[in-house]
RNA sequence: GGUGCCAUAGCUCAGUCGGUAGAGCAACGGACUGAAAAUCCGUGUGUCCCCGGUUCGAUUCCUGGUGGCACCA
């Protein structure tokens, strides 16, 4: 039997920890968490990782195993996770990948374009001059070095400037030239299964889940972060909005409502981003019986 | 029971000297290739409480309801 990997997606708050817990217990495998902010260990309560009972239960990959201070991407996710995959997969025929990062998951499923590193202090260097020449430098760089990617991009996302800035001065070479969008072959199965709730219902559980991290310790949590608060990793719902009210910019009640705003913010973009993907088959939480029968269905279908 | 005030977007409210309406917040839609829980773009979504009346035309003025608030009993 060929071997699987089962994505299980969707939005923040919708319950995809339980139900992986179900999943990974009733087909016998481990799981791979596709979380980019779970991997922090510094960061639990705000991220609502797995319960240490739920660990415990299944064997988890690439939960707590980052520091904040520690770089990531995408890209190096899609490495460790098709390293780790072939030792799995010779316990397992199927292997679950559980997580909201849609462009994590994206980088496992598909592949990512091979662009060279870069040096961090390019980067610094142009973050410095966004934010005192303002974005319009950028462009004007941008135009010259790589007219191309300048056509297509979202001119007033700086992010996105800055970013192919970088590549085309640490490269010597345009930035779209790296641009292939060239799926790679897997030599496994993937099957994405999507889950879902009625917007007011998914909504409705953000909003809880953010008072019991309230009553969990999220503000303790995030106090002994605030030195750490200009990591990127702490550029988070839940962590950014205590920030500002440890700094007096807004009330403790103004944070916890920003918190479950943002979250509700966060999980309308994910839907977004997996609304093109036709090859995901979405799932109410309480079809589970429905769930695992098309899992095994596709287990033995896929060849 | 009487008197007064109020009723407009999901919420708080503004406004139209009569020509079917707009702010804040919330919400909705979208983009996305090594920062992605990031970053960026777009959108008012409305029986102006109800039935009548006056008027070419009523959310606006008038009668009567209904609901809410306040005061007096």
């Amino acid at each position: 039997m060929r071997n699987i990997l089962i994505v299980v997606l969707g939005p923040t708050g919708v319950g995809k920890t339980d139900i992986s817990i179900e999943l990974a217990s009733h087909f016998d495998t481990e799981i791979i968490s596709a979380d980019s902010r779970q991997f922090y260990r510094e960061m639990s309560i705000g991220t609502a990782v797995p319960s240490d009972i739920q660990l415990n239960k299944i064997n988890h990959h690439f939960i707590k195993c980052l520091s904040v201070k520690d770089y990531y991407s995408a890209s190096l996710f899609e490495r460790d996770v098709l390293k780790i995959l072939p030792e799995l997969f010779r316990r397992k025929n199927i292997v679950l990948m559980i997580g909201g990062s849609g462009m994590y998951i994206d980088a496992v499923c598909n592949g990512i374009d091979d662009i060279p590193d870069v040096d961090p202090t390019i980067r610094e260097k142009l973050t410095k001059q966004y934010k005192e020449e303002g974005i319009e430098s950028l462009r004007v760089a941008l135009k010259l070095l790589d007219p191309e990617y300048y056509a297509k991009v979202d001119l007033r996302n700086h992010k996105r400037i800055i970013r192919a800035l970088e590549i085309c001065e640490s490269a010597g070479r345009p930035y779209s030239l790296f641009l292939t969008k060239n799926k790679s072959e897997r030599n496994f199965g993937i099957i994405k299964i999507g889950l879902e709730r009625e917007r007011d219902d998914l909504y409705e559980r953000i909003n809880h889940r953010v008072d019991i991290m309230v009553e969990h310790g999220l503000e303790e949590e995030t106090r002994q972060l605030f030195d750490l608060r200009g990591l990127n990793a702490l550029n988070s719902v839940g962590y950014r909005e205590f920030f500002d009210f440890f700094e007096g910019k807004i009330s403790r009640e103004k944070a916890i409502e920003l918190i479950k705003r943002n979250s509700r913010r966060y999980a309308k973009r994910q839907i977004t981003w997996w609304s093109k993907d036709k090859d995901i088959r979405w799932f109410k939480p309480e079809e589970e019986k429905e769930l695992i029968g098309y899992i095994a269905d596709s287990i033995n279908t896929d060849n």
